[in-house]
DNA sequence: CGCTGGCCTGTTTTT
DNA sequence: CAGGCCAGCG
């Protein structure tokens, strides 16, 4: 289909690049109110926000030269509907699209605009972002505080402030007063003690993401030049995964469009809400409708299980909602025998072995790769990894545990870097046969760095030549993958040079700040070192560096918003649910979100050596209830 | 010093 | 639920 540029009337357009959506995402698609889309999984919650795109870009809904804002939680997420829309859209519609995170969003406000906060909220312009692991609350409230003067209290009432719970409802619990607390409990004069001490205090200011989440929306409260630049610029707004919304993103969604003309559409599940320990809203969508006027819209077809697992998938979902309507499948089921059971293993090593054969025989069988597979666990994925791994080796399928830590950075996030993608598609590129659509990658990635104009064809044959050149000799320097950390930092630092440290810094913001850049060359250094341990051929080690032929362990958590053919998640016990009786429907959540990853095939596995099965019987409960048998293997 | 019992943590997005 | 940590005890 060709990809235009001009504008096409609304009654003309038609959804682009896919078969047909269902008549309540159309409607979304050319809605002009703002909506609170409930999907369940696979409904195609992304797809609807691409199409959605396409039709207000291309129609002149979102007229030039406004713009829509589509706000994520992850960044695969965000990176993801852009990629959608760059496919669906031509370049000129797509450059009106932003997509990023939410606390990318945040942190650009406070990176342009930051300086224009009064002094006493002012972070300092090289600020540097505080992790969690630095948030050490009970340190502070117990020795760095000090104590408050007389009419706040006592020191006692110091002490008696939860540690657990400082952050969130007292440090960022509630928008900033402009001018402090007026008469503060003792809880607020310790959040303005604290938020003082990492403001001013030290040599440079300290801001954790939650922090700028907070300081972004006083920013706009307080500022109508930068409020209204950003009314004006965006004509729409999308939320994607709101059930996880935190009360700090919600509050500065509301400083800024409240009242306004921006369209808003919020996309979520609230049947997938399990983030809710980590500051997510109890019910956004209620809030957002409340406040927003916002029409509810549920979709109810599933593209992406089989009729028999939606029929279970069901059966859980009225778990967590009793509302819940029966979605539709729109695929067909695939395999064989029972698509989901319940295993029981004498043994950890009995079952790793039994999991690595069911898994090379389901390969041959359907003809699978190693990535339509997933080994889910509910938490500590690197304990199960070293029962697992051997097994798996031993069956000729490494395994992956996604959330491993290289260097100081988690394997699944050093590998959507740019940095990291970028020195991978110029290795594969200078090092491997048959490297065409390498090529294809890295000269539109070098287009981009390097400002190249689309139609300034003497610019990239120049480009052309000089990738050529330097691949030919990067693949004279370095003929085997390295042996040693510093050749594997050599290559590395050797490809950053010719693409251009200032280049790649202009074009991602993020690495010019706080060594971010150094700390991510460094893993992929440690990485490709690790992926060469047992070759030297360079194509095998890019291989394992990408994990293409690796089956991936991560925990639910990790998974969510990803699906795979077959999902086995192993220790459906007490103990990896220790937390069920503390939130029983967040954990059901879990359980949801677990399930409904696969599109053919669920296998629980049970040992009795790692935990009981009577404090998660409700859990096998709705399994016995949806006709899932309950299998001793081995 | 070494043991014990009680308390806490674990699932964690984000530049 | 299980493992780590730490204060306090013999």
């Amino acid at each position: 289909m060709a990809v235009l540029s001009r504008r096409i009337r609304s009654e003309d357009w038609k959804p682009v690049g896919v078969k047909a959506l269902e008549v309540n995402a159309l409607q979304v698609v050319r809605s002009a109110d703002n909506r609170s889309i409930i999907a369940g999984p696979g409904a195609g919650k992304t797809e609807l926000l691409a199409q959605r795109a396409a039709y207000l870009l291309q129609t002149g809904a979102a007229p030039a030269p406004r713009r829509i804002l589509a706000i994520s939680f992850k960044r695969d997420a965000a990176t993801n509907l852009a990629a959608r829309v760059r496919q669906r859209c031509h370049r000129n519609h797509a450059a009106r699209f932003d997509s990023m995170t939410f606390d990318a969003f945040a942190k650009g406000l406070i990176d342009r605009f930051g300086q224009a906060l009064p002094e006493r909220w002012r972070p300092r312009p090289d600020y540097e972002i505080m992790i969690p692991g630095e948030r050490d609350y009970r340190e502070f409230l117990s020795r760095q505080i000090g104590v408050p003067p007389a009419p706040v209290g006592t020191y006692a009432d110091i002490q008696a402030i939860p540690v657990k719970t400082f952050e969130r409802r007292h440090l960022v619990g509630t928008p900033l007063p402009l001018d402090g607390w007026s008469q503060p409990t003792p809880a607020q004069w310790a959040a303005e003690r604290y938020w003082q001490m990492f403001l001013h205090e030290g040599r440079k200011s300290f801001l954790s993401f939650p922090m700028i989440g907070r300081l972004a929306e006083l920013l706009l409260r307080v500022n109508p030049m930068a409020r209204d630049a950003l009314r004006l610029t965006y004509s729409h707004l999308f939320m994607d995964e709101f059930q996880d919304t935190t009360q700090i993103q919600y509050d500065l969604v509301r400083t800024i469009f409240l009242g306004t003309n921006t369209v808003i559409t919020a996309v979520g599940d609230n049947k997938q809400q399990i983030m809710r320990w980590a500051m997510a809203m109890d019910d956004p969508f209620t809030a957002f409708d409340g406040d927003f006027g916002a029409t509810r819209t549920p979709l109810y077809n599933n593209y992406r299980s089989s009729p028999e697992l939606v029929r279970i998938q069901h059966i859980l979902a009225q778990a967590l909602d009793a509302q819940a309507v029966a979605p539709v499948s729109k695929t067909v089921g695939t395999i064989a025998g029972a698509s989901c059971a319940i295993w029981d293993f004498s043994t950890p090593e009995t079952e790793a072995a039994r999991l690595a054969d069911v898994v090379v025989a389901e390969m041959k069988a359907h003809a699978l790769g190693p990535r339509d597979f997933v080994l889910l666990v509910r938490q500590k994925a690197s304990e199960y990894a070293t029962v697992l791994d051997p097994a798996f080796v031993a069956a000729g399928i490494p395994l992956r545990n996604e959330a491993g830590m290289v260097g100081s950075i988690m394997l699944q996030d050093l590998l959507v870097e740019a940095v990291s993608e970028l020195i991978v598609a110029v290795l594969r590129l200078a090092m491997t046969t048959r490297a065409g659509r390498h090529w294809t990658a890295c000269q539109e990635a070098l287009i981009a760095l390097w400002g190249i104009a689309p139609d300034d064809e003497v610019a990239q044959a120049r480009l052309a030549n000089e990738l050529d050149a330097y691949v030919t000799q990067l693949n004279t320097t370095y003929p085997n993958s390295p042996k040693s950390k510093a050749v594997s930092r050599s290559v590395v630092d050797d490809i950053l040079e010719f693409i251009g440290r200032e280049k790649v810094i202009a074009a991602h913001p993020a690495y010019g700040q706080g060594g971010w850049l150094d700390k991510v060359l460094d893993s992929a250094a440690e990485h490709l070192l690790a992926s060469s341990h047992n070759d030297i051929e360079w194509s095998s080690a890019l291989d394992t560096y990408e994990g293409v032929h690796a089956i991936p362990l991560m925990t639910i958590h990790k998974s969510k918003g990803l699906e795979y053919h077959s999902v086995i998640f192993v220790g459906l016990d007490d103990g990896a649910w220790w937390s069920f009786a503390n939130d029983q429907i967040e954990a059901t959540a879990g359980f949801f979100v677990a399930f409904t990853r696969a599109k053919q095939r669920v296998v629980f596995t049970y040992c009795a050596q790692r935990g009981t099965r009577t404090k998660i019987a409700t859990l096998y409960q709705l399994l016995t209830n949806a006709g899932v048998k309950n299998i001793k293997v081995a």
